[in-house]
DNA sequence: TATTGTTATACTCTATAACTATA
DNA sequence: TATAGTTATAGAGTATAACAATA
């Protein structure tokens, strides 16, 4: 075992527990009832995203961050757009394309929901030191990135997984 | 705005990244492939835990670590023990409780896994420098422990997000 | 011919309800 | 009566396949 190894054998643990942890659907309805709205996880997602991109999206763009494939997008934007929470217009660059877009009661909801998760993670990490609170949004950042990088090899059959040149 | 919003208000769209990273499927069946083992992720999650654990879990604890229901552990070691992949046995302290164990044939299959899955870790982070990894594995632990806490406030219903006295 | 998006269908994963056995 | 686990059923979430329209 070489200490690269080492340092790396703990994260699997590790990510596991994150995940259970953001996948818990009990929490996902404390946090649209603290905020008062009534829109399923995938929904809130794609709100989410789209308030984070600040610019309309288009329907792949969205699959793609959520790395999901393009059929699912469509049925919430289905739901969605009847509740008009988004509106899709026409991308003037491409007539196949759509750009979809929060409406004014759209943004409203996330903003809501986003308020109330945001609080709870400053709660949680209310007591740690700013230098670890920086530190890690940006290993969170770089992490993220990086095993995105190295997952899309790994799809793609490239498997850069042994030598590691 | 006060300053600690500020600092954690960009965790969640990092973590909800994190999580559509760790949840896609495709990923989950090249790592099987690689490993050479046929198992859904359910399953190998439970092997993941029971070998994290180096000791056999009661069915309630794997439960409570895979932050899922009773009846879904249940289904799947049904599945795995037929297999012989685990194995359940009555629990000296309780007989109303069963253990569960891995059976080395279970143990060479999460063994090939984790090695797969360490690999993929290991790359991605193969150019950090040693201190950005410690620091991670740090953080990360803390923040998943702190988090754990602070969704089971939540979700026990004294939501501890507004004031944080 | 390749790409963007939609519709329809099937599968995976997880939760709720009802039940058995032991404490 | 409460707790540990199981069985059976229902629902949420996502993928695959087939299709329409534009590039």
């Amino acid at each position: 075992m070489d200490p690269l190894s080492d340092a790396t054998t703990g994260l699997l643990p590790h990510l596991l527990q994150l995940r259970t942890l953001l996948n818990r659907g009990q929490l996902y309805e404390q946090a649209v009832q603290d905020a008062g709205v009534a829109l399923d996880r995938p929904a809130m997602t794609i709100l989410v995203i789209l308030d984070a991109a600040e610019r309309p999206l288009r329907v792949g763009e969205i699959a793609t961050r959520m790395q999901v494939v393009g059929p699912h997008v469509t049925r919430h934007l289905n739901s969605l757009g009847k509740r008009a929470i988004i509106k899709r217009v026409p991308d003037p660059e491409d007539q196949r394309a759509r750009l979809v877009a929060l409406t004014p009661s759209g943004q409203r909801i996330v903003q809501r929901y986003t308020t109330v998760v945001n609080g709870w993670f400053t709660a949680a990490l209310a007591q740690w030191p700013d230098q670890d609170r920086s530190d890690l949004m940006r290993l969170l950042a770089r992490l993220t990135g990086d095993l995105t990088t190295q997952f899309d090899a790994v799809a793609a059959g490239s498997t850069p997984t042994e030598g590691e040149g």
